[in-house]
DNA sequence: TTGCTCCTCACGTCACGTGAGGTGGC
DNA sequence: TTGCTCCTCACGTCACGTGAGGTGGC
Protein backbone atom coordinates (compact mmCIF):
# COMPACT_ATOMS: atom_id res chain seq x y z
CA UNK A 1 0.00 0.00 0.00
CA UNK A 2 2.86 2.41 0.76
CA UNK A 3 4.51 3.87 -2.35
CA UNK A 4 8.05 3.76 -0.94
CA UNK A 5 8.51 0.10 0.10
CA UNK A 6 9.35 -2.56 -2.49
CA UNK A 7 6.17 -4.27 -3.66
CA UNK A 8 5.41 -7.95 -3.04
CA UNK A 9 3.01 -10.07 -4.99
CA UNK A 10 0.43 -12.27 -3.30
CA UNK A 11 2.52 -15.46 -3.48
CA UNK A 12 5.47 -13.79 -1.80
CA UNK A 13 3.29 -12.33 0.93
CA UNK A 14 1.78 -15.77 1.46
CA UNK A 15 5.21 -17.37 1.83
CA UNK A 16 6.45 -14.66 4.19
CA UNK A 17 3.38 -15.00 6.39
CA UNK A 18 3.19 -18.79 6.28
CA UNK A 19 -0.10 -19.15 4.44
CA UNK A 20 -1.52 -19.41 0.90
CA UNK A 21 -2.61 -16.96 -1.81
CA UNK A 22 -6.12 -18.40 -1.64
CA UNK A 23 -6.33 -17.63 2.05
CA UNK A 24 -5.23 -14.03 1.49
CA UNK A 25 -7.85 -13.54 -1.23
CA UNK A 26 -10.47 -15.06 1.06
CA UNK A 27 -9.52 -12.77 3.95
CA UNK A 28 -9.78 -9.81 1.61
CA UNK A 29 -13.18 -11.04 0.44
CA UNK A 30 -14.63 -11.21 3.95
CA UNK A 31 -13.05 -7.90 4.96
CA UNK A 32 -10.41 -9.24 7.35
CA UNK A 33 -7.73 -7.76 5.10
CA UNK A 34 -8.31 -4.42 3.30
CA UNK A 35 -8.89 -4.33 -0.45
CA UNK A 36 -5.56 -3.70 -2.16
CA UNK A 37 -6.17 -0.21 -3.44
CA UNK A 38 -8.18 0.71 -6.51
CA UNK A 39 -7.11 -2.28 -8.56
CA UNK A 40 -8.49 -2.61 -12.14
CA UNK A 41 -10.11 -6.06 -12.48
CA UNK A 42 -7.55 -8.72 -13.36
CA UNK A 43 -4.60 -6.67 -12.11
CA UNK A 44 -2.12 -8.13 -9.62
CA UNK A 45 -2.45 -7.33 -5.91
CA UNK A 46 0.62 -5.61 -4.44
CA UNK A 47 1.77 -5.58 -0.82
CA UNK A 48 4.59 -4.12 1.28
CA UNK A 49 6.55 -5.03 4.41
CA UNK A 50 3.83 -3.56 6.64
CA UNK A 51 1.32 -5.96 5.10
CA UNK A 52 3.66 -8.85 5.90
CA UNK A 53 3.79 -7.84 9.57
CA UNK A 54 0.05 -7.35 9.70
CA UNK A 55 -0.74 -10.74 8.17
CA UNK A 56 1.85 -12.52 10.29
CA UNK A 57 0.22 -11.12 13.40
CA UNK A 58 -3.21 -12.23 12.17
CA UNK A 59 -1.99 -15.77 11.44
CA UNK A 60 -0.34 -15.95 14.84
CA UNK A 61 -3.48 -14.91 16.71
CA UNK A 62 -5.57 -17.31 14.66
CA UNK A 63 -3.31 -20.29 15.31
CA UNK A 64 -2.50 -19.63 18.94
CA UNK A 65 -5.96 -18.56 20.09
CA UNK A 66 -8.03 -20.73 17.75
CA UNK A 67 -10.64 -18.02 17.14
CA UNK A 68 -13.09 -17.79 14.24
CA UNK A 69 -12.43 -15.29 11.46
CA UNK A 70 -15.35 -13.23 12.74
CA UNK A 71 -13.73 -12.97 16.19
CA UNK A 72 -10.38 -12.33 14.58
CA UNK A 73 -11.92 -9.42 12.70
CA UNK A 74 -13.07 -7.94 16.01
CA UNK A 75 -9.56 -8.35 17.45
CA UNK A 76 -7.98 -6.68 14.44
CA UNK A 77 -10.47 -3.82 14.55
CA UNK A 78 -9.77 -3.35 18.25
CA UNK A 79 -6.07 -3.30 17.44
CA UNK A 80 -6.66 -0.63 14.77
CA UNK A 81 -8.68 1.40 17.24
CA UNK A 82 -5.78 1.13 19.68
CA UNK A 83 -3.38 2.38 16.99
CA UNK A 84 -5.69 5.34 16.32
CA UNK A 85 -5.77 6.12 20.05
CA UNK A 86 -2.00 5.99 20.19
CA UNK A 87 -1.84 8.52 17.35
CA UNK A 88 -4.31 10.74 19.17
CA UNK A 89 -2.23 10.40 22.34
CA UNK A 90 0.78 11.84 20.53
CA UNK A 91 -1.22 14.79 19.19
CA UNK A 92 -3.22 15.70 22.28
CA UNK A 93 -1.96 17.98 25.09
CA UNK A 94 -4.75 17.67 27.67
CA UNK A 95 -3.52 15.53 30.58
CA UNK A 96 -7.00 14.22 31.41
CA UNK A 97 -7.59 13.03 27.84
CA UNK A 98 -4.14 11.47 27.69
CA UNK A 99 -4.88 9.57 30.90
CA UNK A 100 -8.20 8.37 29.47
CA UNK A 101 -6.47 7.02 26.36
CA UNK A 102 -3.89 5.16 28.42
CA UNK A 103 -6.57 3.60 30.63
CA UNK A 104 -8.43 2.37 27.57
CA UNK A 105 -5.25 0.85 26.16
CA UNK A 106 -4.64 -0.83 29.49
CA UNK A 107 -8.11 -2.37 29.52
CA UNK A 108 -7.63 -3.71 26.03
CA UNK A 109 -4.26 -5.24 26.85
CA UNK A 110 -5.71 -6.82 29.99
CA UNK A 111 -8.45 -8.54 28.00
CA UNK A 112 -5.93 -9.86 25.46
CA UNK A 113 -3.60 -11.05 28.20
CA UNK A 114 -6.45 -12.82 29.97
CA UNK A 115 -7.21 -14.81 26.79
CA UNK A 116 -3.58 -15.70 26.20
CA UNK A 117 -2.89 -16.61 29.83
CA UNK A 118 -5.85 -18.93 30.09
CA UNK A 119 -4.66 -20.85 27.05
CA UNK A 120 -1.07 -20.86 28.23
CA UNK A 121 -2.18 -22.25 31.60
CA UNK A 122 -4.06 -25.12 29.91
CA UNK A 123 -1.04 -25.91 27.78
CA UNK A 124 1.21 -25.89 30.84
CA UNK A 125 -1.11 -28.36 32.56
CA UNK A 126 -0.95 -30.69 29.55
CA UNK A 127 2.82 -30.31 29.42
CA UNK A 128 3.13 -31.11 33.14
CA UNK A 129 1.02 -34.25 32.75
CA UNK A 130 3.14 -35.50 29.88
CA UNK A 131 6.34 -34.68 31.72
CA UNK A 132 5.14 -36.57 34.81
CA UNK A 133 4.35 -39.63 32.72
CA UNK A 134 7.76 -39.37 31.14
CA UNK A 135 9.42 -39.28 34.57
CA UNK A 136 7.54 -42.39 35.65
CA UNK A 137 8.67 -44.26 32.55
CA UNK A 138 12.29 -43.19 33.11
CA UNK A 139 12.15 -44.27 36.75
CA UNK A 140 10.96 -47.70 35.66
CA UNK A 141 13.73 -47.88 33.09
CA UNK A 142 16.32 -47.35 35.80
CA UNK A 143 14.74 -50.13 37.90
CA UNK B 1 -19.55 -49.48 27.22
CA UNK B 2 -18.88 -51.01 30.66
CA UNK B 3 -21.90 -52.76 32.17
CA UNK B 4 -21.20 -51.58 35.72
CA UNK B 5 -20.98 -47.77 35.41
CA UNK B 6 -24.15 -45.68 35.23
CA UNK B 7 -25.05 -45.00 31.59
CA UNK B 8 -25.03 -41.51 30.06
CA UNK B 9 -26.91 -40.43 26.99
CA UNK B 10 -25.28 -38.47 24.21
CA UNK B 11 -26.45 -35.07 25.45
CA UNK B 12 -25.00 -35.67 28.90
CA UNK B 13 -21.71 -36.87 27.47
CA UNK B 14 -21.62 -33.77 25.27
CA UNK B 15 -22.19 -31.46 28.26
CA UNK B 16 -19.57 -33.25 30.37
CA UNK B 17 -17.00 -33.04 27.59
CA UNK B 18 -17.83 -29.48 26.51
CA UNK B 19 -19.09 -30.24 23.01
CA UNK B 20 -22.32 -31.10 21.16
CA UNK B 21 -24.24 -34.27 20.35
CA UNK B 22 -23.76 -33.56 16.65
CA UNK B 23 -20.00 -33.48 17.08
CA UNK B 24 -20.03 -36.82 18.92
CA UNK B 25 -22.10 -38.44 16.16
CA UNK B 26 -19.73 -37.00 13.57
CA UNK B 27 -16.66 -38.31 15.39
CA UNK B 28 -18.29 -41.73 15.54
CA UNK B 29 -19.08 -41.50 11.82
CA UNK B 30 -15.47 -40.81 10.82
CA UNK B 31 -14.10 -43.41 13.23
CA UNK B 32 -12.54 -41.06 15.77
CA UNK B 33 -14.87 -42.44 18.43
CA UNK B 34 -15.83 -46.15 18.43
CA UNK B 35 -19.34 -47.23 17.43
CA UNK B 36 -21.43 -47.56 20.58
CA UNK B 37 -21.87 -51.32 20.63
CA UNK B 38 -24.32 -53.32 18.58
CA UNK B 39 -27.08 -50.72 18.67
CA UNK B 40 -30.34 -51.51 16.83
CA UNK B 41 -31.06 -48.65 14.39
CA UNK B 42 -32.89 -45.80 16.11
CA UNK B 43 -31.80 -46.85 19.61
CA UNK B 44 -30.12 -44.38 21.95
CA UNK B 45 -26.33 -44.37 22.29
CA UNK B 46 -25.11 -45.04 25.83
CA UNK B 47 -21.79 -44.00 27.39
CA UNK B 48 -19.97 -44.33 30.71
CA UNK B 49 -17.46 -42.33 32.77
CA UNK B 50 -14.56 -43.76 30.77
CA UNK B 51 -16.07 -42.35 27.59
CA UNK B 52 -16.28 -38.94 29.26
CA UNK B 53 -12.57 -39.01 30.08
CA UNK B 54 -11.70 -40.19 26.61
CA UNK B 55 -13.72 -37.50 24.85
CA UNK B 56 -12.47 -34.77 27.21
CA UNK B 57 -8.92 -35.72 26.32
CA UNK B 58 -9.73 -35.64 22.61
CA UNK B 59 -11.35 -32.19 22.86
CA UNK B 60 -8.39 -30.91 24.83
CA UNK B 61 -5.83 -32.08 22.29
CA UNK B 62 -7.93 -30.69 19.46
CA UNK B 63 -8.28 -27.25 21.03
CA UNK B 64 -4.78 -26.88 22.40
CA UNK B 65 -2.87 -28.31 19.45
CA UNK B 66 -5.21 -27.21 16.66
CA UNK B 67 -4.80 -30.45 14.71
CA UNK B 68 -7.13 -31.83 12.04
CA UNK B 69 -9.42 -34.72 12.93
CA UNK B 70 -7.27 -36.98 10.75
CA UNK B 71 -4.16 -36.11 12.79
CA UNK B 72 -6.18 -36.40 15.98
CA UNK B 73 -7.15 -39.92 14.94
CA UNK B 74 -3.47 -40.79 14.60
CA UNK B 75 -2.77 -39.37 18.05
CA UNK B 76 -5.63 -41.32 19.61
CA UNK B 77 -4.54 -44.53 17.89
CA UNK B 78 -1.00 -43.99 19.16
CA UNK B 79 -2.46 -43.47 22.63
CA UNK B 80 -4.40 -46.74 22.34
CA UNK B 81 -1.28 -48.55 21.19
CA UNK B 82 0.49 -47.15 24.22
CA UNK B 83 -2.27 -48.45 26.51
CA UNK B 84 -1.95 -51.89 24.89
CA UNK B 85 1.81 -51.80 25.46
CA UNK B 86 1.25 -50.87 29.09
CA UNK B 87 -1.04 -53.88 29.49
CA UNK B 88 1.58 -56.10 27.86
CA UNK B 89 4.19 -54.63 30.19
CA UNK B 90 2.19 -55.79 33.22
CA UNK B 91 1.81 -59.31 31.81
CA UNK B 92 5.30 -59.88 30.49
CA UNK B 93 8.21 -61.18 32.60
CA UNK B 94 11.14 -60.88 30.20
CA UNK B 95 13.35 -57.97 31.24
CA UNK B 96 14.52 -57.23 27.68
CA UNK B 97 10.98 -57.01 26.35
CA UNK B 98 9.90 -54.86 29.29
CA UNK B 99 12.76 -52.50 28.55
CA UNK B 100 11.77 -52.31 24.87
CA UNK B 101 8.21 -51.38 25.83
CA UNK B 102 9.40 -48.62 28.14
CA UNK B 103 11.70 -47.19 25.47
CA UNK B 104 8.84 -47.09 22.98
CA UNK B 105 6.62 -45.30 25.51
CA UNK B 106 9.42 -42.82 26.13
CA UNK B 107 9.78 -42.05 22.43
CA UNK B 108 6.06 -41.46 22.12
CA UNK B 109 5.97 -39.12 25.10
CA UNK B 110 8.94 -37.21 23.74
CA UNK B 111 7.18 -36.59 20.44
CA UNK B 112 4.04 -35.40 22.22
CA UNK B 113 6.04 -33.16 24.54
CA UNK B 114 7.89 -31.64 21.60
CA UNK B 115 4.56 -30.62 20.00
CA UNK B 116 3.19 -29.18 23.21
CA UNK B 117 6.38 -27.32 24.11
CA UNK B 118 6.69 -25.65 20.74
CA UNK B 119 3.18 -24.30 21.05
CA UNK B 120 3.69 -23.30 24.67
CA UNK B 121 6.83 -21.39 23.69
CA UNK B 122 4.98 -19.43 20.99
CA UNK B 123 2.23 -18.58 23.44
CA UNK B 124 4.78 -17.44 26.02
CA UNK B 125 6.35 -15.13 23.43
CA UNK B 126 2.96 -13.58 22.66
CA UNK B 127 2.25 -13.25 26.37
CA UNK B 128 5.59 -11.56 26.97
CA UNK B 129 4.95 -9.05 24.16
CA UNK B 130 1.57 -8.14 25.54
CA UNK B 131 2.94 -7.87 29.07
CA UNK B 132 5.75 -5.57 27.87
CA UNK B 133 3.25 -3.30 26.16
CA UNK B 134 1.19 -3.27 29.32
CA UNK B 135 4.19 -2.23 31.38
CA UNK B 136 4.95 0.64 29.00
CA UNK B 137 1.37 1.91 29.28
CA UNK B 138 1.49 1.69 33.09
CA UNK B 139 4.80 3.56 33.21
CA UNK B 140 3.27 6.37 31.15
CA UNK B 141 0.25 6.46 33.45
CA UNK B 142 2.50 7.07 36.44
CA UNK B 143 4.25 9.90 34.59
C1' DT C 1 -50.26 -39.80 28.32
C1' DT C 2 -47.15 -35.76 28.13
C1' DG C 3 -42.41 -33.88 27.73
C1' DC C 4 -37.96 -34.35 26.94
C1' DT C 5 -34.22 -36.25 24.64
C1' DC C 6 -32.95 -39.05 21.33
C1' DC C 7 -32.87 -40.93 16.26
C1' DT C 8 -31.72 -40.43 11.04
C1' DC C 9 -31.58 -37.95 6.89
C1' DA C 10 -30.23 -33.97 4.50
C1' DC C 11 -29.22 -29.34 3.39
C1' DG C 12 -26.46 -25.11 5.13
C1' DT C 13 -22.12 -22.83 6.56
C1' DC C 14 -17.30 -21.65 7.53
C1' DA C 15 -12.68 -21.61 5.91
C1' DC C 16 -10.48 -22.58 2.79
C1' DG C 17 -8.38 -26.33 -1.44
C1' DT C 18 -8.28 -27.19 -6.16
C1' DG C 19 -8.74 -27.07 -10.89
C1' DA C 20 -10.21 -24.48 -15.42
C1' DG C 21 -9.42 -21.13 -18.55
C1' DG C 22 -7.36 -16.78 -19.24
C1' DT C 23 -4.23 -12.53 -18.65
C1' DG C 24 -0.06 -9.73 -16.71
C1' DG C 25 4.89 -8.33 -16.18
C1' DC C 26 9.05 -5.63 -9.33
C1' DT D 1 8.32 -14.87 -27.18
C1' DT D 2 8.47 -18.12 -23.36
C1' DG D 3 7.72 -19.13 -18.39
C1' DC D 4 6.08 -18.03 -14.25
C1' DT D 5 2.84 -16.04 -11.34
C1' DC D 6 -1.13 -13.89 -11.19
C1' DC D 7 -6.41 -13.29 -12.19
C1' DT D 8 -11.56 -14.74 -11.60
C1' DC D 9 -15.06 -18.08 -11.40
C1' DA D 10 -16.80 -22.15 -9.49
C1' DC D 11 -17.11 -26.60 -7.58
C1' DG D 12 -15.07 -29.65 -3.70
C1' DT D 13 -13.98 -30.62 1.18
C1' DC D 14 -13.68 -30.57 6.25
C1' DA D 15 -16.00 -30.06 10.53
C1' DC D 16 -19.57 -29.43 12.03
C1' DG D 17 -24.76 -26.41 12.64
C1' DT D 18 -29.52 -26.65 11.94
C1' DG D 19 -33.98 -27.99 10.96
C1' DA D 20 -37.59 -31.80 9.58
C1' DG D 21 -40.06 -35.55 10.75
C1' DG D 22 -40.23 -39.42 13.67
C1' DT D 23 -39.35 -42.69 17.77
C1' DG D 24 -37.65 -44.06 22.67
C1' DG D 25 -37.71 -44.27 27.82
C1' DC D 26 -31.05 -44.63 33.07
Amino acid sequence: MSATAPALRIGELAREAGTTARTIRYYEEIGLLPDTGQRPAGRHRLYDAGDVERLREIMRLKELLGVSLEELKQLVEAEDARAALRAEFERVEDAGRRREILLEALGHLDRQLELVRRRAAELRRLEAELAARRRRVRARLRA
